[in-house]
DNA sequence: CTAACTTTGTGAAGAATTTCACAAGCCAAC
DNA sequence: GTTGGCTTGTGAAATTCTTCACAAAGTTAG
C-alpha cells in the first residue's frame, strides 16, 4: 500500500513525504507508518521525511519486485480471460508465460501474448519454464486436484480465484480471492450500518492463522 | 469463512460440529472459534458442539444474507464480463440488475441476464432500482469520478476492482480487490521464503485502519 | 440415576499490536 | 554557528487480540 502511494508521489516528482502525509494517504496514523517502515530499516531523514524515490526502490526490493516473475494462468474461462488480458500484471513485473485449459476447443488459441495449452502439459511446462507462480481460475470442484499437480510440479506460490478452500504444503505460498465473500463482507457492513473502511459499531476482529 | 464450511457440512447432512472440528477445517484454533462465535451469541450445546444447520442460519442472518441484494456492475470490459457471468454471486443472493458502460458498441448487448446500459443512465437507474451495491470494473483513471457519481446517486457499498485508491464518505462501505497487489504479496512471500499461510520468518503485522 | 466423558462459554493470563511521547537529528534562516 | 521549527526512530504505555484453563452443562452407557 505504501509502495502504491509512493509511486504516485514519485511520478508527480515529489521529493520527500512525511509519515504524516503517507498516513493521510493510506488512511492510517503517522506512528503506524513510522513503525511499519522502521520494521525494514531506517529510511527517513529527520526534519524532512522520507525520500520518495529512494524509499520506493527500497520497498520494491523488499517486496522482491526488482526481478520479473513468471506466472502461469490455469483455467481459460471468463476469469482466466480477464486475468490474461489484465495489463496491471505485466506492468508490475509479472509475465504470463502460459495459459492452460483442458477444453480442446480452447487449446491453441492465442490469448494476450500466450497460447492456450493443454492442461496435461502443465506439470512439465512449469518445470521447464520454471514459473514459480500460478493463478488458479478454474471451477471449485477441480481446484484441489489441480493444486496438487501444481505442487507436484514444483510451484511455489498460488493465487486462487476458485471459491474453494484448498490446502498446500508449508513451503508453498497461497492467497485466495473470493469475490462472493467480499460481497458478503459488504452485506454485513450494510446490515450493520457501519462506516466506510470497516470501522464499525460492531467491531469484528480479524482471524489470525496461527503458525503450524 | 465459518459459514462456508458450515454450509458444506450441512449439505453433507452433518448435524453438529465441535469447535475443534471447525477450527481444523478453517485452519485456526478451537478457542478462536468459540470466541469468534460467542461474539455474536451463544449457539453451541455443551457436550455436543454447534448445531450445523441452525448456526448456518444464524450466520446468514448476522451477515445479512437472508435477503436478496441488488447489484450493479459498472464497466463492461473483461473483468466486468467475468463478474457478470459469475454464478457465485447469484448463488449467494446477489442479483445483478444492471451492467453499465459508456462504449456505444457495447450498450444494448445482452450480458448474462442483464442488458448493458449507458453509463449516463447509471445514477437515475440506481435510484429507481434501489441497488445498494456497485461493483466497479473500470480503468483506474475514471474510478474516482464514477465513484462520486455512484455516491451521489445514493449507493451504499462499492466493491472496487480498479487498482486505484478511491475515497468515499463515511456512510458508504468500500472494499477493494487489487489483483496485482495480491501477486506482490506472493512475491514478498517467495522472496522471503515464508510458509504457506503467511506465517513467516519475517512476521509482518497487518495494518489496521483506525476508526476516524 | 449415576458416573464418566465431552464440549461450550468465558474470565484471566499472555502475546501482539498500536499509540504515545520525546530525545535526537536535520534543515533553513539569520 | 546558533536558534527555531520539523520530523524521524523508538522505548514504554495502552490497547487489542489470542490462548489458557476450568466451571457449567449436556451426553452416553449401564
Amino acid at each position: 500500500m505504501y509502495l502504491r502511494y509512493l509511486e504516485d508521489l514519485d511520478t508527480r516528482g515529489q521529493q520527500t513525504a512525511s509519515s504524516d502525509e503517507l498516513a493521510h494517504l493510506c488512511g492510517t496514523t503517522p506512528a503506524q507508518v513510522r513503525k511499519d517502515l522502521s520494521f525494514f530499516g531506517s529510511f527517513g531523514k529527520r526534519g524532512l521525511g522520507y525520500p520518495v524515490h529512494e524509499l520506493t526502490a527500497h520497498l520494491r526490493e523488499i517486496l522482491g519486485l526488482e526481478r520479473e516473475w513468471k506466472v502461469v494462468i490455469v483455467g481459460a474461462g471468463k476469469i482466466g480471460a480477464a486475468l490474461a488480458n489484465y495489463r496491471g500484471f505485466r506492468q508490475r513485473g509479472f509475465r504470463i508465460v502460459g495459459v492452460y485449459d483442458n477444453d480442446p476447443s480452447k487449446i491453441g488459441k492465442l490469448w494476450g501474448e500466450a497460447i492456450v495449452r493443454d492442461m496435461a502439459d502443465l506439470a512439465q511446462d512449469i518445470q521447464r519454464e520454471e514459473a514459480p507462480i500460478a493463478v488458479l481460475a478454474i471451477p471449485s470442484d477441480d481446484a484441489q486436484d489441480v493444486v496438487d499437480r501444481l505442487v507436484g510440479a514444483g510451484i511455489r506460490a498460488i493465487l486462487n480465484f476458485a471459491p474453494a478452500q484448498i490446502t498446500v504444503p508449508p513451503h508453498v505460498s497461497l492467497k485466495s480471492v473470493n469475490m462472493a465473500m467480499e460481497l458478503e463482507g459488504l452485506s454485513f457492513a450494510l446490515t450493520n450500518a457501519m462506516g466506510s473502511q470497516g470501522a464499525a459499531s460492531t467491531r469484528v476482529p480479524a482471524v489470525r492463522i496461527p503458525p503450524r
